[in-house]
DNA sequence: TAACAAACGTTATATTATAACACCATGATA
DNA sequence: TATCATGGTGTTATAATATAACGTTTGTTA
């Protein structure tokens, strides 16, 4: 049916908070920030966030425990996700790579597993940091 | 130095329990395996996971907060790990794929950061799981 | 309008992880 | 030998992350 999502209110909310932050935002942190907004329970950011992750409006930064919007236009690609993560800054970048998503995307496994969906995190310093 | 890394006690039994599971394991799971062995606290458990992911010894699952011995010879490369899960059955198996490996090593990020480091996991669904 | 699905709000609780402090063994070194 | 740094231990307490379960409200669609 492929209609258009149109985002909840706490949704709307939760992903407002995650769009203009420049970094990777916590669950709980989003909370404190949407307090005033009247919402208050771990609960309802939660769900927005499993709803939005669906959508592919925003990701999971996994070992980070932490939330992103997404920037590759609109997301048919939230089953091939890459990031790059300064361990210093702990700013997040979001890779779209085609070339780097087709060779994944393309994977075999030797076990002949196949694959629905990958995420690869990368970690460094970034120029920013390093030039400090 | 490079020298030979000798185990603690309480790091070489947390190694046992992650080599003789099956799949991953849980720290909380660990440490009601262990707590016949005079180990209470989580503590103990986090500070012998450190130090066996230090040492390559163990890798951590992110996407599952769990932990699976590292089957790769003798690890050089807890510095670029690939997983395979199975999002049925959760089981877990270590991708050792030299072409892969070197292909994401070799990888550059367009904004210039250089990477030291990576995490790879594919989801899908088991050969076993397929046939039930 | 009736029926259903999806989102909501709330309370409680489970799960994962770290802080902080005191103690002990080892080995280097002054 | 004294002392000091290092790394491991054990313990209590608490922080941070995430889900369960319940009933209500809202929005869609038959």
């Amino acid at each position: 049916m492929a209609r258009v999502q149109t985002l909840s209110r706490n949704q709307q909310i939760v992903l407002d908070i995650i769009e203009k932050a420049k970094g990777p935002l916590k669950a709980y942190s989003i909370l404190f920030n949407v307090q005033k907004k009247g919402i208050n329970a771990p609960q309802q950011i939660y769900r927005a966030l499993d709803k939005l992750i669906e959508m592919g409006k925003i990701h999971k930064i996994e070992s980070k425990n932490a939330f992103v919007a997404c920037r590759s236009s609109d997301c048919e690609i939230s089953k091939a996700t890459a990031f790059s993560i300064c361990e210093s800054c702990e700013m997040v970048d979001e890779i779209s790579d085609t070339k780097l998503s087709k060779y994944l995307s393309g994977f075999n496994h030797k076990k002949g597993m196949k694959f629905k969906r990958f995420n690869l995190e990368f970690f460094g310093i970034c120029k920013k940091c390093k030039k400090d």
